[in-house]
DNA sequence: ATAGAAATACCTCTTTTGGGTGATTGACCT
DNA sequence: AGGTCAATCACCCAAAAGAGGTATTTCTAT
């Protein structure tokens, strides 16, 4: 069961490193690699119709994004895997490869031998990730247990109906001081800057 | 066509309303209901197998809701017709419900000879609501039909990531007082005066 | 052909916001 | 008994936003 040949893609458009990790892995035993694409959009066309099992995704291309390309080809084939790769791992884009199907998380700087391993990893069922991406999903999810404390939301929900800090302050008996240091704070703790992002991002986490 | 027998399986927790259900409808002409559930799990386990063509749905379940339940079923025999039931009708559930793939939506105090009607005219395509229900759905519907042009709609996600008129401006090639204009056009269209209270109409609404 | 959107651009003025920094109290945890 | 955190209040300052205009162009639908 683990030392089947494994058919690999990949979407890539650096011409580099698309060719050394083509290279690299149809030229070791048990992997082989004969498709790599530069875009989303020639990946979209192709790889449903190729005898594939896992892709190696770049998030970053040129055109649709890695994310959204690996969307569209997971609902496709949905037995397929993804490992998405990256340069560096930023929140916003771990947690959306997450939704849209990704199974592994990998860093651009990985080295070749452990890429094989990660990549039978995925085949046999699991979900490499690096320690500190492994982090950062924790930290993602512990963001949907509401960091928010009761009067934060409150003053959020607030916000959210168009309230200004004064208008919040004479509403709940506060100092428009505590109404703003509780927003400081709300833009903290859902890592925003403003209260536009801030609304947005609470109500995609159903926090409001 | 309109005459065969319709098979019906009913899922309702609360054992006096499941057993009266059952009786009514297995004794009357061209009805068969041959299966009941108290609880959405035990209708999941078993539904699939059946012959069946409406399932009568309570909403208010313990456990798994008569949503959540509906959602898997419809997903796994696309063909069965589902009507839920429930006390009253709150907008939200209603809109689930659809969502998730019901094609009817009942409340509880329905008359006998009434729900019969209703079940033939879901077994033959239809979609039997009351009145109270329909004003509800349109009313959300109404609602759905996008005020905003495309180009408000991309500034209003610009600013829902919490970007600023002059980086919006930069980012679509725009003066910023054209910016500026698209969004006191977003406000006047959405009825609200700021940012925040923006965003959230919007995206309750589905428009960005 | 032309009325009505939509998209574009500019101006002035006042209010609001967000960043930085700080303090105090009380609760809860260990 | 010390640490953490929520909640409260305070000040300064620069940037941004919102309200009020006006006005041209470019579609598009009738």
């Amino acid at each position: 069961m683990t030392n089947e040949t494994i058919h690999i893609a990949i979407v890539e458009d650096d011409n580099d490193i698309r060719q050394t990790l083509t290279l690299i892995i149809d030229g070791s035993k048990g992997f082989s690699c004969k498709y790599a694409f530069p875009d989303g959009e020639s990946a979209m066309a192709s790889i449903a119709n190729l005898l594939i099992d896992v892709v190696l995704m770049d998030i970053d291309l040129p055109g649709k994004s890695g994310i959204e390309t690996t969307r569209y080809l997971k609902q496709k084939c949905p037995q397929l895997d993804f490992i998405m790769l990256t340069v560096q791992s930023d929140d916003d884009s771990i947690f959306e490869s997450l939704c849209v199907g990704a199974s592994g998380y990998l860093l651009k700087d990985t080295n070749p031998a452990d890429l094989l391993v990660h990549i039978r990893e995925v085949y046999n069922g699991g979900s490499p990730m690096s320690s500190q991406v492994a982090r950062r999903i924790i930290n993602s999810f512990r963001i949907i247990e509401n960091p928010l404390s009761d009067r934060e939301t409150e003053v959020l929900k607030m916000l959210s109906k168009g309230m200004s800090y004064k208008e919040v302050a004479t509403d709940i008996f506060l100092s428009p001081h505590t109404v703003k240091t509780h927003i400081k704070n709300i833009y903290a703790k859902l890592h925003v800057n403003n209260r536009a992002e801030a609304i947005y991002k609470a109500f995609k986490q159903k926090l409001i």
